[in-house]
DNA sequence: ACCCAGGGTCGTC
DNA sequence: GACGACCCTGGG
Protein backbone atom coordinates (compact mmCIF):
# COMPACT_ATOMS: atom_id res chain seq x y z
CA UNK A 1 0.00 0.00 0.00
CA UNK A 2 2.18 3.05 -1.56
CA UNK A 3 1.12 6.25 -2.92
CA UNK A 4 1.28 5.92 -6.53
CA UNK A 5 0.88 7.70 -10.08
CA UNK A 6 -0.40 6.34 -13.77
CA UNK A 7 -0.58 8.89 -16.52
CA UNK A 8 -2.32 8.24 -19.64
CA UNK A 9 -1.64 10.50 -22.76
CA UNK A 10 -3.99 11.53 -25.23
CA UNK A 11 -6.91 9.27 -24.27
CA UNK A 12 -9.53 8.65 -26.02
CA UNK A 13 -13.29 7.86 -24.61
CA UNK A 14 -12.49 8.74 -21.18
CA UNK A 15 -14.49 12.04 -19.39
CA UNK A 16 -14.68 11.01 -15.63
CA UNK A 17 -18.08 12.66 -15.16
CA UNK A 18 -19.32 10.82 -17.59
CA UNK A 19 -17.96 7.07 -15.96
CA UNK A 20 -18.91 8.66 -12.38
CA UNK A 21 -22.04 10.04 -12.70
CA UNK A 22 -23.77 7.64 -15.40
CA UNK A 23 -25.38 5.75 -12.15
CA UNK A 24 -22.98 2.50 -12.49
CA UNK A 25 -21.54 3.25 -9.35
CA UNK A 26 -22.06 4.73 -6.23
CA UNK A 27 -18.44 5.71 -4.44
CA UNK A 28 -17.07 8.62 -6.39
CA UNK A 29 -17.05 11.38 -5.52
CA UNK A 30 -16.50 14.90 -7.14
CA UNK A 31 -14.17 17.10 -5.61
CA UNK A 32 -13.87 21.50 -5.34
CA UNK A 33 -10.95 21.01 -7.94
CA UNK A 34 -13.76 18.79 -10.28
CA UNK A 35 -12.11 15.93 -10.17
CA UNK A 36 -12.93 12.89 -8.88
CA UNK A 37 -11.76 10.62 -5.90
CA UNK A 38 -13.01 7.08 -5.05
CA UNK A 39 -12.49 4.03 -3.39
CA UNK A 40 -12.67 0.48 -5.11
CA UNK A 41 -11.44 -2.59 -3.26
CA UNK A 42 -8.35 -1.85 -1.04
CA UNK A 43 -7.65 1.03 -3.27
CA UNK A 44 -8.32 5.19 -2.73
CA UNK A 45 -7.45 7.36 -5.88
CA UNK A 46 -8.27 10.50 -7.47
CA UNK A 47 -8.85 10.80 -11.02
CA UNK A 48 -8.39 14.41 -13.62
CA UNK A 49 -8.49 14.11 -16.34
CA UNK A 50 -6.26 17.68 -17.82
CA UNK A 51 -6.30 18.82 -21.54
CA UNK A 52 -6.10 15.37 -23.14
CA UNK A 53 -4.46 13.39 -20.40
CA UNK A 54 -6.01 11.42 -17.74
CA UNK A 55 -4.09 11.30 -14.52
CA UNK A 56 -4.60 8.88 -11.81
CA UNK A 57 -3.02 9.00 -8.29
CA UNK A 58 -3.77 7.15 -4.79
CA UNK A 59 -2.92 4.35 -3.05
CA UNK A 60 -3.03 1.29 -4.05
CA UNK A 61 -3.10 -2.32 -3.03
CA UNK A 62 -0.93 -3.67 -6.64
CA UNK A 63 0.71 -2.14 -9.37
CA UNK A 64 -1.33 1.06 -10.32
CA UNK A 65 -1.34 0.51 -13.57
CA UNK A 66 -2.43 -2.59 -13.87
CA UNK A 67 -5.11 -1.86 -11.51
CA UNK A 68 -6.25 0.98 -13.65
CA UNK A 69 -6.82 -0.81 -16.70
CA UNK A 70 -8.30 -3.68 -15.26
CA UNK A 71 -10.82 -1.17 -13.38
CA UNK A 72 -11.83 1.38 -15.94
CA UNK A 73 -11.77 -1.29 -18.71
CA UNK A 74 -8.81 0.77 -20.32
CA UNK A 75 -8.45 -2.46 -23.03
CA UNK A 76 -11.62 -2.18 -24.62
CA UNK A 77 -11.85 -0.35 -27.86
CA UNK A 78 -14.97 1.98 -27.09
CA UNK A 79 -14.05 4.04 -30.25
CA UNK A 80 -15.16 0.85 -32.10
CA UNK A 81 -17.99 0.11 -30.24
CA UNK A 82 -19.30 3.91 -30.72
CA UNK A 83 -19.39 3.72 -33.88
CA UNK A 84 -20.90 0.51 -34.09
CA UNK A 85 -23.59 1.78 -32.50
CA UNK A 86 -24.20 5.18 -34.04
CA UNK A 87 -24.87 3.14 -37.05
CA UNK A 88 -28.24 1.89 -35.61
CA UNK A 89 -30.16 5.66 -35.63
CA UNK A 90 -29.27 9.05 -34.76
CA UNK A 91 -30.94 8.77 -31.24
CA UNK A 92 -28.61 6.34 -30.28
CA UNK A 93 -25.84 8.80 -32.12
CA UNK A 94 -26.98 11.75 -30.06
CA UNK A 95 -26.75 9.95 -26.81
CA UNK A 96 -23.32 8.95 -27.86
CA UNK A 97 -22.22 12.16 -28.28
CA UNK A 98 -23.64 13.31 -25.04
CA UNK A 99 -21.47 10.81 -23.33
CA UNK A 100 -18.90 9.92 -25.37
CA UNK A 101 -16.41 9.44 -22.14
CA UNK A 102 -18.02 6.59 -20.88
CA UNK A 103 -16.96 3.24 -19.90
CA UNK A 104 -17.92 0.45 -18.10
CA UNK A 105 -16.28 -0.02 -14.57
CA UNK A 106 -15.11 -3.50 -13.75
CA UNK A 107 -16.63 -3.36 -9.68
CA UNK A 108 -16.49 -5.96 -7.65
CA UNK A 109 -19.05 -8.74 -7.85
CA UNK A 110 -19.96 -8.78 -4.40
CA UNK A 111 -19.93 -4.96 -4.30
CA UNK A 112 -22.46 -4.55 -6.90
CA UNK A 113 -24.86 -6.99 -5.60
CA UNK A 114 -25.31 -5.70 -2.25
CA UNK A 115 -25.04 -1.85 -4.11
CA UNK A 116 -28.01 -2.85 -6.53
CA UNK A 117 -30.14 -3.81 -3.59
CA UNK A 118 -29.83 -1.29 -1.97
CA UNK A 119 -30.28 0.96 -5.62
CA UNK A 120 -34.20 -0.67 -5.44
CA UNK A 121 -36.91 2.25 -5.33
CA UNK A 122 -34.13 4.60 -4.00
CA UNK A 123 -32.70 7.80 -5.16
CA UNK A 124 -28.84 8.33 -5.97
CA UNK A 125 -28.03 10.80 -2.90
CA UNK A 126 -29.74 8.33 -0.33
CA UNK A 127 -28.01 5.47 -2.06
CA UNK A 128 -24.52 6.88 -2.09
CA UNK A 129 -25.31 7.70 1.93
CA UNK A 130 -26.48 4.09 2.98
CA UNK A 131 -23.21 2.80 1.09
CA UNK A 132 -21.17 5.44 2.38
CA UNK A 133 -22.03 4.54 6.27
CA UNK A 134 -22.01 0.76 5.79
CA UNK A 135 -18.57 1.01 4.93
CA UNK A 136 -17.49 3.40 7.86
CA UNK A 137 -19.12 0.64 9.84
CA UNK A 138 -17.89 -2.21 8.86
CA UNK A 139 -14.74 -1.30 6.32
CA UNK A 140 -11.61 -0.80 6.93
CA UNK A 141 -10.41 2.18 7.07
CA UNK A 142 -7.77 3.82 4.93
CA UNK A 143 -5.89 7.28 5.32
CA UNK A 144 -4.62 8.91 2.60
CA UNK A 145 -3.79 13.07 2.66
CA UNK A 146 -5.19 13.30 6.03
CA UNK A 147 -8.45 12.28 4.89
CA UNK A 148 -10.08 9.26 6.16
CA UNK A 149 -11.57 6.47 3.23
CA UNK A 150 -13.45 3.27 4.00
CA UNK A 151 -13.25 0.07 1.87
CA UNK A 152 -16.37 -1.63 1.45
CA UNK A 153 -16.80 -4.58 3.97
CA UNK A 154 -16.44 -8.20 2.86
CA UNK A 155 -18.91 -10.38 3.10
CA UNK A 156 -17.55 -11.51 6.38
CA UNK A 157 -17.67 -8.07 7.64
CA UNK A 158 -20.56 -6.88 6.65
CA UNK A 159 -22.21 -10.35 8.51
CA UNK A 160 -21.62 -8.65 11.72
CA UNK A 161 -24.50 -6.03 11.01
CA UNK A 162 -28.08 -7.32 12.76
CA UNK A 163 -31.10 -6.59 10.37
CA UNK A 164 -31.11 -3.49 13.49
CA UNK A 165 -27.93 -2.78 12.74
CA UNK A 166 -28.83 -2.24 9.03
CA UNK A 167 -32.03 -0.52 9.60
CA UNK A 168 -30.45 1.85 11.86
CA UNK A 169 -28.00 3.25 8.56
CA UNK A 170 -31.05 3.51 6.70
CA UNK A 171 -31.70 0.98 4.69
CA UNK A 172 -35.25 0.71 5.11
CA UNK A 173 -36.90 -2.35 4.06
CA UNK A 174 -33.75 -3.80 2.62
CA UNK A 175 -32.27 -4.57 5.38
CA UNK A 176 -33.75 -8.09 5.37
CA UNK A 177 -32.70 -8.03 1.95
CA UNK A 178 -28.74 -7.05 2.53
CA UNK A 179 -29.21 -9.37 5.63
CA UNK A 180 -30.04 -12.66 4.13
CA UNK A 181 -28.09 -12.05 0.88
CA UNK A 182 -25.17 -11.84 2.98
CA UNK A 183 -25.61 -15.18 4.57
CA UNK A 184 -26.36 -16.78 1.53
CA UNK A 185 -23.64 -15.94 -0.30
CA UNK A 186 -21.06 -16.40 3.04
CA UNK A 187 -22.98 -20.36 3.25
CA UNK A 188 -21.74 -20.76 -0.59
CA UNK A 189 -25.63 -21.09 -0.99
CA UNK A 190 -24.74 -18.95 -4.05
CA UNK A 191 -21.42 -19.28 -5.10
CA UNK A 192 -19.51 -16.54 -6.33
CA UNK A 193 -16.55 -17.73 -7.62
CA UNK A 194 -18.70 -20.21 -9.48
CA UNK A 195 -20.71 -17.32 -11.18
CA UNK A 196 -17.42 -15.69 -12.22
CA UNK A 197 -16.50 -19.30 -14.18
CA UNK A 198 -20.02 -19.31 -15.38
CA UNK A 199 -20.55 -18.76 -19.04
CA UNK A 200 -24.11 -18.99 -19.65
CA UNK A 201 -25.27 -15.91 -19.02
CA UNK A 202 -28.85 -17.22 -18.06
CA UNK A 203 -27.73 -19.43 -15.49
CA UNK A 204 -25.67 -16.57 -13.98
CA UNK A 205 -28.90 -14.89 -13.94
CA UNK A 206 -30.92 -17.71 -12.26
CA UNK A 207 -28.69 -17.97 -9.48
CA UNK A 208 -28.50 -14.06 -8.97
CA UNK A 209 -32.21 -13.85 -8.72
CA UNK A 210 -32.48 -16.56 -5.73
CA UNK A 211 -30.98 -13.97 -3.83
CA UNK A 212 -33.34 -11.84 -1.89
CA UNK A 213 -33.57 -8.60 -2.98
CA UNK A 214 -32.49 -9.29 -6.57
CA UNK A 215 -35.26 -9.29 -9.55
CA UNK A 216 -34.87 -8.73 -12.64
CA UNK A 217 -33.44 -5.17 -12.85
CA UNK A 218 -31.22 -5.04 -10.39
CA UNK A 219 -30.13 -9.06 -11.66
CA UNK A 220 -29.70 -7.50 -15.37
CA UNK A 221 -27.67 -4.62 -13.29
CA UNK A 222 -24.65 -6.71 -11.53
CA UNK A 223 -24.55 -8.00 -14.90
CA UNK A 224 -23.42 -5.22 -16.39
CA UNK A 225 -21.65 -3.42 -14.03
CA UNK A 226 -19.63 -5.73 -12.40
CA UNK A 227 -16.63 -7.80 -13.03
CA UNK A 228 -19.58 -10.42 -14.73
CA UNK A 229 -19.81 -7.73 -17.70
CA UNK A 230 -22.61 -8.87 -19.62
CA UNK A 231 -22.93 -5.72 -21.99
CA UNK A 232 -25.98 -7.79 -24.19
CA UNK A 233 -28.19 -7.48 -21.01
CA UNK A 234 -30.67 -4.48 -20.89
CA UNK A 235 -31.42 -3.24 -17.13
CA UNK A 236 -34.94 -1.35 -17.46
CA UNK A 237 -35.69 1.01 -14.69
CA UNK A 238 -38.30 4.02 -14.63
CA UNK A 239 -35.53 6.46 -16.85
CA UNK A 240 -35.16 3.59 -19.80
CA UNK A 241 -38.30 2.78 -20.45
CA UNK A 242 -39.18 6.58 -20.48
CA UNK A 243 -36.57 6.98 -22.91
CA UNK A 244 -37.30 4.13 -24.61
CA UNK A 245 -40.87 4.96 -24.92
CA UNK A 246 -40.08 8.33 -26.15
CA UNK A 247 -38.28 7.81 -28.99
CA UNK A 248 -39.32 4.42 -30.38
CA UNK A 249 -43.40 3.20 -28.82
CA UNK A 250 -44.88 6.81 -28.43
CA UNK A 251 -47.31 5.58 -25.93
CA UNK A 252 -49.03 7.94 -24.08
CA UNK A 253 -48.86 6.92 -20.69
CA UNK A 254 -45.31 4.95 -19.90
CA UNK A 255 -45.64 3.44 -17.48
CA UNK A 256 -48.06 1.38 -19.33
CA UNK A 257 -45.39 -0.16 -21.73
CA UNK A 258 -45.01 -3.61 -21.64
CA UNK A 259 -41.57 -4.48 -20.39
CA UNK A 260 -41.39 -7.27 -22.77
CA UNK A 261 -41.88 -4.91 -25.61
CA UNK A 262 -39.10 -2.94 -24.47
CA UNK A 263 -36.64 -6.41 -24.30
CA UNK A 264 -37.73 -7.23 -27.71
CA UNK A 265 -36.91 -3.87 -28.91
CA UNK A 266 -33.69 -3.38 -27.35
CA UNK A 267 -32.51 -6.94 -28.36
CA UNK A 268 -33.49 -5.82 -32.39
CA UNK A 269 -32.22 -2.39 -32.51
CA UNK A 270 -28.96 -3.23 -29.90
CA UNK A 271 -27.95 -6.75 -30.22
CA UNK A 272 -25.28 -8.09 -27.97
CA UNK A 273 -24.27 -3.71 -26.97
CA UNK A 274 -27.40 -2.96 -25.68
CA UNK A 275 -26.20 -2.94 -21.88
CA UNK A 276 -23.37 0.08 -23.33
CA UNK A 277 -26.70 1.48 -25.58
CA UNK A 278 -28.80 1.41 -22.32
CA UNK A 279 -26.12 3.76 -20.33
CA UNK A 280 -25.79 6.37 -23.26
CA UNK A 281 -29.46 6.79 -23.13
CA UNK A 282 -30.10 6.83 -19.12
CA UNK A 283 -26.97 9.35 -18.97
CA UNK A 284 -28.43 11.33 -21.77
CA UNK A 285 -31.91 11.02 -20.59
CA UNK A 286 -31.22 11.59 -17.01
CA UNK A 287 -28.88 14.47 -17.54
CA UNK A 288 -30.44 16.55 -20.33
C1' DA B 1 -47.68 21.49 5.01
C1' DC B 2 -48.34 18.00 1.83
C1' DC B 3 -47.36 15.10 -1.95
C1' DC B 4 -44.52 12.64 -4.99
C1' DA B 5 -40.80 10.10 -6.99
C1' DG B 6 -36.71 7.67 -6.64
C1' DG B 7 -31.85 2.94 -11.35
C1' DG B 8 -37.79 -2.32 -7.77
C1' DT B 9 -38.94 -6.37 -5.21
C1' DC B 10 -42.10 -9.18 -2.82
C1' DG B 11 -46.36 -11.11 -1.33
C1' DT B 12 -51.05 -11.67 -2.54
C1' DC B 13 -54.85 -12.04 -5.46
C1' DG C 1 -49.89 -11.12 -14.83
C1' DA C 2 -51.54 -7.06 -12.14
C1' DC C 3 -51.71 -4.39 -7.78
C1' DG C 4 -50.33 -2.33 -3.44
C1' DA C 5 -47.06 -1.97 0.27
C1' DC C 6 -42.62 -1.06 1.57
C1' DC C 7 -38.30 2.79 4.56
C1' DC C 8 -36.64 7.02 3.87
C1' DT C 9 -35.21 11.57 1.83
C1' DG C 10 -35.07 15.60 -1.16
C1' DG C 11 -37.63 18.61 -4.13
C1' DG C 12 -41.78 20.72 -5.86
Amino acid sequence: MKEQKYIIKDVQSFEPIHIFECGQCFRWDKQIDGSYTGIFGNNVMNVVKQNNNVIFSGICDGDIEKICKEYFDLDRNYEKIKNELSKIDDNVKTSIIYGSGIRILNQDLWETIISFIISANNNIPRIKGIINRISMKYGKEIKWNENKYYTFPTAEELSNATVGDLRALGLGFRDVRVYETTRKILNNEVSLEELKNENDTEKVREALLTLPGVGPKVADCILLFSTLKRFEVFPIDVWVRRVMNDLYIKNPDETKVNKREIEKLAKEKYGDLAGLAQQYLFYWKREA
